[in-house]
DNA sequence: GAGCACTGC
């Protein structure tokens, strides 16, 4: 626990914001949330006599037992409200139309009204931007609305989401309205899992599914009408997606777009459409008032703290939710909030605290939805995750400390990294809207009105300005879409992150000098993976071992969640671990061996617990894997197995990694070949007491330093013999004579 | 000897 978490008494503002900006790691990120900052003024204007300390000063007998309980405090100012649309509570509304039946119950959403309204302008124009708010009923009920208007006689009626619980939940939602079965007149589509049939007309897809099926179709002549839900969320999928139906309308005059988003940047989405009509759909919610802290909080960490027991002395009972960045931040709240109200005993209520983010393992997220006891009060510590992709029934409180890690890359060092970052008023918004949904909610901002409106931008960045795009510019070329420059991206990708996307499949031999898609390429896009894995596959074939590589292709893919590192058993686990790696065979024969050891237990639950592995990765990685060998097979690459060699199976990890080939230095760091800059192998890493000579890696990550993720040691000579085009022998010349530190670069091979 | 926002194919 860093020190400046005083946790029994008022801590120091200089201290706090000097722990901040430790925190922090975008430095402008810290300048335009320094609470210092000249904004008084502005305060006062804003803020003017509206000031409602909640608290202490409103609440004469609470306040006694809250000065007695807690001395430090923070004072909050109610700013505004944002409306309920209906403030009919749903029990009633709920108790009202089971009676009712289903199809009643159609009639009470609040976008019914507007249902001729809407399918006339549906008749009218081929591009319509729908703003429907949460609760509207836009999901479920515009694709049933066109059906019955006899849109899925043409074709069918297709409705992407960003994620595939959505579009299975939905699915399943409107073939029981319809009194069909699932599957067969509604159906969805999601990776690994396809529940529709040839009598399907609507269909519920991710996003991502159907630039898939661009990829066989590239008119969407199956489709009459494509409905592309939650584009305000700009996922990489949907944003791909605007330029190719945008694309597709100008030639398929008959085909009707629906893009249904957020009001805040639906003036925009339609300006994208060549100024496409826009619909409004009111939605329903409770009103939340929204309560910003009166003076900057440096500490937004000690800040939740000191506002989650405030809420809990003061305020009537409900369930509180915490937006924090990562599990680190969470493991931190849960043990001071622990230690806080320890001993307490009848002083307060019983604080329940549920923590909750995406890699906690499955058992012990169950736990938020269990219902909170009478007399208690739950606090859930979330992540992002609770922004859009889980609802936790009986929030009333919202504590927001405006903050959340954001992915962003560098194309000119390739390098990405995750940067706590101020969210945007979007954003905001949006967890604000937690606390309504049951109720009326309140939400506490742990900064001011000022930082609100003056330093929140108003969306996040999209994706796709912030990611690596090899994968995207593969797949327009695959799509015949050679002038990427000038497609119609609706923001688009900054150049050189266009440019390098070019290069690297160039060098990966996927395009030809004037940009063509070679056959290699034509294969490596079947995959749904990053180029580099492709391409590892493709080359798999020549060195037959196809069958081990797609293993660790699966796993890689899964990203870095395979192993389980509990707090109090971190020894265990690392012991756990480092049993996958015996004869510093590197960390891509590790995972390969902990997927074959797996598979020996028949796939075994238990054989997870025992090994310190995450079950829900591995069967991720099974999926994956099932799908990669059935793909193999459709670009003609036999299976084959050569575990007695482990040479080949690093060479063919070179021939798709051979851009991310480092080479040790003499005080123990790495220089990268190509642009080179100095790293380091990940201290979780099997090599990194090793200190191999040459290293291939899968990923650089920055985090307190530039490390290396995944690291395989490499020959050098396989540099020259398999990239000739992108390495020279002068590139990999090392005199063996030079003198490195004891106990470093000593080679197996 | 250190740290894993969140999706998706």
């Amino acid at each position: 626990m860093p020190d400046a978490y005083d946790v029994d008494g008022v801590i120091n503002q200089e201290k706090r914001f000097s722990v901040a900006k430790q925190r922090y790691r975008d430095p402008e990120a810290v300048e335009k949330m320094n609470p210092f900052a000249e904004q008084e003024a502005w305060e006062e204007h804003q803020i003017g006599k509206a000031t409602l300390t909640f608290g202490s000063k409103n609440r004469k007998k609470a306040a006694e037992d809250y000065d007695y309980v807690f001395e430090d405090q923070i004072d909050f100012v109610k700013v505004s409200v944002m409306d309920g649309i209906d403030e009919e509570p749903n029990e009633a509304e709920e108790a009202k139309t089971i009676s009712k039946g289903l199809q009643e119950e159609r009639k009470t959403l609040p976008i019914y009204p507007y249902r001729d309204e809407l399918l006339q302008a549906v008749k009218d124009h081929q591009v319509i931007i729908i703003v429907g708010e949460t609760g509207s009923g836009k999901t479920t009920q515009i694709p049933q609305y066109l059906h019955e208007a006899g849109y899925t006689k043409q074709g069918m009626v297709a409705c992407t989401q960003p994620r595939r619980v959505a579009a299975m939940s939905v699915a399943a939602r409107v073939s029981q309205e319809m009194g069909v079965k699932l599957g067969h007149e509604v159906g969805y589509s999601i990776r690994f899992e396809d529940c529709t049939s040839e009598k399907t007309l609507i269909k519920y897809m991710t996003d991502g599914m159907l630039l898939r099926e661009f990829l066989g179709e590239p008119d969407l002549a199956s489709y009459s009408v494509v409905m592309v839900d939650e584009a305000h969320e700009r996922t990489l999928s949907t944003d791909i997606l605007f330029g190719l139906v945008k694309d597709i309308a100008r030639f398929r005059k008959d085909l009707k777009l629906l893009i249904s988003s957020a009001t805040l940047d639906a003036e925009k989405f339609s300006d994208y459409f060549d100024s496409a009509p826009i619909f409004k759909i009111p939605g329903r919610r409770f009103p939340v008032e929204i309560h910003y802290t009166k003076a900057p909080e440096a500490d937004y960490i000690d800040a939740a703290i000191v506002t989650v027991l405030q809420i809990h002395v003061t305020q009537s009972p409900g369930d509180i939710l915490v937006f924090l960045t990562g599990q680190e931040e969470i493991e931190t709240v849960d043990e001071i909030l622990k230690h806080r109200t320890r001993g307490l005993g009848t002083k307060i209520a019983e604080l329940i605290i549920c923590p909750i983010y995406a890699n906690l393992p499955t058992e012990l997220q169950a736990k938020i939805f269990e219902p909170t006891p009478e007399g208690a009060r739950k606090v859930v510590l979330a992540t992002n995750i609770a922004e859009t992709s889980l609802t936790i029934d009986g929030i009333k409180y919202v504590v927001d400390p405006g903050f959340c890690k954001i992915k962003s890359y560098n194309p000119r060092t390739g390098m990405e990294s995750l940067l706590i970052n101020p969210i945007s008023k979007a954003s905001a918004n949006q967890r604000a809207g937690r606390s309504g949904r049951t109720g009326p909610g309140k939400c506490f901002r742990l900064y001011t009105a000022y930082n609100y409106y003056n330093d929140l931008e108003d969306n996040t960045v999209p994706e796709i300005q912030r990611t690596n795009l090899a994968n995207v510019v593969l797949t327009l070329k695959s799509l015949g879409i050679h002038d990427l420059v000038n497609f119609d991206f609706m923001d688009p990708p900054p150049s050189e992150a266009l440019l390098r996307a070019l290069e690297q499949l160039f060098a990966l031999n996927a395009l030809n000098v004037k940009g063509e898609l070679t056959k290699t390429g034509r294969r490596m896009a079947e995959f749904p993976l990053d180029p580099m894995l492709s391409k590892m596959i493709v080359a798999s074939e020549k060195y037959k071992c196809s069958d081990e590589i797609i293993s660790i292709a699966s796993m890689l893919s899964v990203g870095n969640s395979i192993f389980y590192r509990p707090k109090d058993k971190q020894v265990h686990a690392d012991n756990a671990r480092m049993n996958f790696n015996t004869g510093n065979v590197g960390d891509h024969i590790a995972l390969l061996n902990v997927y074959n050891s797996w598979k020996e237990t028949d796939f075994s639950t238990q054989w997870c617990y025992e090994n310190y592995i995450q079950v829900r990765s591995m069967k991720r990685a099974r999926d994956i894997r099932d799908q990669l060998e059935g793909l193999l097979e459709r670009v003609e690459i036999e299976i084959s197995t050569n575990l007695n060699d482990l040479d080949t199976i690093k060479k063919a990890i070179t021939s798709g990694f051979f851009h991310h080939a480092a080479k040790l230095q003499k005080n123990g760091s790495y220089r990268t070949l190509k642009n080179p800059q100095t790293v380091y192998i990940h201290p979780s890493s099997g090599l990194a007491q090793v200190h191999p000579r040459w290293v291939v890696y899968h990923e650089l990550v920055l985090t307190t330093k530039e490390y290396m993720r995944q690291v395989t040691e490499l020959k050098p000579d396989w540099l020259v013999e398999i990239a000739p085009h992108y390495y020279q022998l002068k590139d990999v010349d090392d005199p063996t004579t030079k003198k490195m530190p004891r106990g470093q670069g000593k080679s197996a091979l």
